[in-house]
DNA sequence: AGAGAAGTTCTTTTT
DNA sequence: GAACTTCTCT
């Protein structure tokens, strides 16, 4: 058993998989087979008779950890991997904070906080103080806090230290410790943790729990750990604690991969490793099996650039491989049909499928276009991150209901919900009670589930909503315990009337949303069915459902990416890890990519440059690099210049044909055949100018007209067949009316939805309007 | 007081 | 073009 698994691999990786005398840092470089190590070694360890629940396995995502579980399955031939703590930082260590909250002054029931709630609580904590927002941006003042939880500075402590206060009043930020500290006691008083915080507080619990410390680092035998290049001190300094008593580590990690420096990691964690653990042995993976000699020795001469490596030289004994193409359209609407045009072409030529090919780009919002080119072409396509499903309006809602019944201090969960779907309870009364609470220190809940017993000045009325409401989340969380989490979110669905508000709304994107509803409960259907069969019970309540999903960032849809042929699409971050056949990376422009907000810092430049490093590497056959000219941002086109990264490879593995500077590709065909597709662009044909007569309107800006869907006139005709007057079917497009203070003008097009049905209005005045046609209260002439 | 339309501002990456 | 704020109507 053991030499089969070991005959399956190369000397290099053969050595660092048997490796288990102490801890080891194995550097990988790209497609050199890093993953295959932790899988092989995990496998290795187990068929050696280490016990499967004494390995500790940290990865840096759940996709990663899932798949890892998969193969070393598959290894072993049985489901060894189901008793490994395997699993990324949040989760393995939000189930010991679960366990232990008590310790911390937490309750079981804590819930946590996504990004956006994070947000809102620092928006809602520099409003209620008054700040200047031009010092206090939520978003920065939130990296301030998250990163001091990270490095492991906590509130208390920041306040404290008087170095960073005098520094803090020279950068005009005096009140953050006022900030910072609010949103923590926030945090405790609403039994919520952040997602730093599940880290801050797993080493806060090792520091005042000696015995838990002791418990875990004498239980885990093993530890791995993927990505360490990408962990922050906070993660570094819990594994080192766990990790002190056996001294069984192994750490795996490429430093030209490290792209989350933003988020806290530290590439110094690896580079210093041979500090911290002075007997270590280190393992370099330096050949690269993944992607053609072309691919890896472009991607060593970009990587070059940069300044501090750990030497090592990934080489490729591949086929040279094909050049890089580099692709120039003229806007970016041009590059997703150039791009759907390769995908094709490359199907039809060398009979790739769908799925062996990924469309990389820096930022999600370079996602619509190339989806609407996709569709366009009928190319499948599936885009991965992004608006993640759990981060979806509704699918929020119905969480935070969830949240909410579970743990009633969730106080992000109770704005969330409160009001929706609509009670009549606005925001005026949600603030007079979040401030009553505030200012009194009675929680939230209580005032909610009897405001009567406060003076606070809502009305009755308003009051009797607001007790109705604590009710109706009181129901649910007596049910918590006693029904299953279908049961439960069947009835939540229905109860709080969510379902009939999605229902009755059947604009695409209204029937869009009652459908992730429906998946959504199809999910927890899953997670009911999948968690009986299991042969240790582990709870099928909405509470064990919620856990489960709280630090999840999308669903995972097995059945249907192993049967579909699909273009993953996805940003450059989400890649990694991955590889793909074909690899297309759009966007490669200054101030792009890199982006415009690191080309600044030199450290920050070199971070986007290993950004490119990722793309390059994540491709095993033929590799495209796309730049526009032209690309559509803040509502108008844009000038753009190609990257820098493009000219910083060397160009003798590059195919661009920059000569050619005006060439644009020939899709002439295409833009015929697809003549009523809206891709923003201007040089298509059908596309209207905007009016030139009045360009700069200085009162009203003009609402460019949107390409919606139109209702044909046939229909609104036949149903405008009986004629009162006024009503909203009486309007059709091309109709000359009068608005009695815009003046007259014509409809363009109207947006049918019952009583809700928009009408876009060309005024005469030059202005475009979008009105409700029941308000608009329109004159037919 | 609440709901919705209109106007304004800013735009990175993720557990 | 989203997310926030202000304005306006009911």
């Amino acid at each position: 058993m053991v030499e089969n698994l070991l005959k399956q691999l190369n000397t290099a990786q053969r050595e660092a998989v048997e490796y288990t005398d102490g801890p080891q840092l194995v550097v990988a470089g790209a497609g050199s087979g890093k993953t295959r190590v932790l899988t092989y070694k995990i496998a290795f360890l187990i068929s050696k008779g280490i016990s499967p629940n004494r390995i500790l396995a940290l990865t840096f995502t759940n996709k990663a950890s899932s798949e890892m579980k998969d193969r070393i399955d598959k290894l072993l031939g049985y489901d060894a991997s189901r008793n490994i703590w395997m699993g990324t930082f949040h989760s393995i260590f939000g189930r010991m904070l679960r366990i232990d909250a008590e310790k911390l002054g937490f309750t079981k029931n804590f819930t946590i906080y996504d990004s956006a709630d994070s947000l809102n609580l620092v928006k809602s904590i520099i409003k209620e103080m008054n700040l200047n927002d031009e010092f206090y941006k939520p978003k920065s003042v939130l990296g301030r806090i998250s990163a001091s939880k990270n490095n492991l500075m906590t509130a208390e402590a920041y306040a404290q230290n008087n170095d960073i206060l005098i520094e803090d009043v020279k950068e005009n930020r005096e009140h953050f410790h006022t900030i910072y500290t609010k949103y923590s006691r926030r945090c405790r008083q609403s039994n919520v943790m952040d997602f730093d915080d599940m880290l801050l507080y797993t080493n806060i619990l090792f520091k005042i729990s000696p015995e838990t410390l002791e418990k875990y680092r004498n239980m885990f035998s093993y530890i791995l750990v993927d990505e360490y290049q990408d962990t922050n001190f906070s993660q570094y300094l819990i594994i080192k604690r766990l990790s002190e008593v056996h001294r069984k580590l192994c750490v795996v990690g490429d430093d030209a991969q490290s792209i989350y420096s933003f988020r806290g990691a530290k590439i110094q964690n690896i580079l210093n490793f041979k500090n911290d653990y002075q007997d270590y042995q280190l393992f370099k993976l330096e050949q690269n099996y993944r992607s053609t000699k072309t691919i890896v020795n472009a991607a060593n001469s970009l990587i070059e650039k940069n300044s501090r490596q750990i030497p090592k030289k990934v080489f490729s004994e591949n086929d040279e491989g094909s050049l890089i193409r580099v692709e120039k359209s003229m806007t970016d609407g041009l590059e997703g049909i150039a791009v759907a045009g390769i995908i094709s072409q490359l199907c039809l030529a060398e009979h790739y499928t769908h799925s062996d090919f990924a469309i990389l780009y820096r930022t999600n919002s370079q996602s619509r276009i190339m989806e609407e080119a996709l569709r366009k072409y009928n190319i499948p396509y599936k885009v991965f991150g992004g608006l993640s499903f759990y981060q979806r309006k509704e699918i929020k809602d119905i969480i935070a209901y969830i949240r909410l019944s579970i743990n009633h201090n969730d106080i992000e969960a109770f704005r969330r919900v409160i009001n929706y779907p609509s009670r009549k309870i606005g925001n005026t009364s949600v603030d007079k009670i979040l401030n009553f609470s505030a200012n009194s220190g009675v929680p939230v809940w209580d005032i909610v589930s009897s405001p009567d017993n406060y003076n606070i000045d809502i009305n009755s009325g308003t009051k009797m909503k607001i007790s109705g409401f604590s009710q109706l989340i009181q129901s649910f969380t007596d049910k918590a315990d006693f029904v299953d989490a279908y049961e439960y979110i069947t009835e939540l669905v229905n109860k709080t009337g969510i379902s009939h508000e999605l229902f009755k709304d059947k604009s695409p994107e209204g029937v869009s949303r009652y459908e992730n509803i429906q998946e959504l409960i199809n999910g927890v259907k899953d997670f009911c069915e999948t968690r009986k069969k299991e042969a240790v019970f582990t709870g099928i309540s909405v509470v064990d459902y919620l856990e489960n999903i709280s630090i999840l960032t999308d669903i995972e849809n097995e059945d249907e990416d192993a049967t579909s042929d699909k273009v993953s699409m996805m940003t450059i971050h989400s890649a990694k890890g991955l590889e793909f056949k074909n690899v297309i990376i759009t966007g490669a422009e200054e101030n792009l990519f890199p982006n415009a907000l690191t080309a600044m810092s030199v450290n920050d430049l070199e971070e986007e440059r290993r950004l490119f490093y990722v793309a390059i590497t994540r491709a095993m056959e033929n590799l495209v690099i796309c730049y526009c000219v032209n690309r559509f941002r803040f509502g108008s086109m844009t000038g753009m210049e190609p990257s820098r990264f493009i000219k910083e490879i060397n160009p003798v593995y590059l195919d661009w044909p920059a000569q050619m500077l005006n060439h644009t590709p020939d899709f002439s065909a295409e833009k015929k055949r697809y003549a009523d597709f809206n891709f923003q662009n201007p040089v298509t044909p059908h596309k209207k100018p905007l009016p030139e007569t009045k360009p700069y309107s200085p009162v009203k800006q003009q609402t460019p007209v949107k390409q919606q869907k139109l209702v044909s006139i046939d229909k609104i005709k036949s149903e405008a067949g009986q004629t009162t007057s006024h009503l909203v079917s009486d309007y059709t497009t091309e109709m000359r009316i009068k608005h009695k203070t815009f003046g007259e003008g014509k409809i363009i097009e109207i947006t049918e939805n019952g009583d809700d049905s928009k009408a876009i209005i060309l005024f005469d005045s030059g202005e475009t309007k979008t009105l409700l046609l029941k308000y608009a209260k329109l004159e037919i002439l």
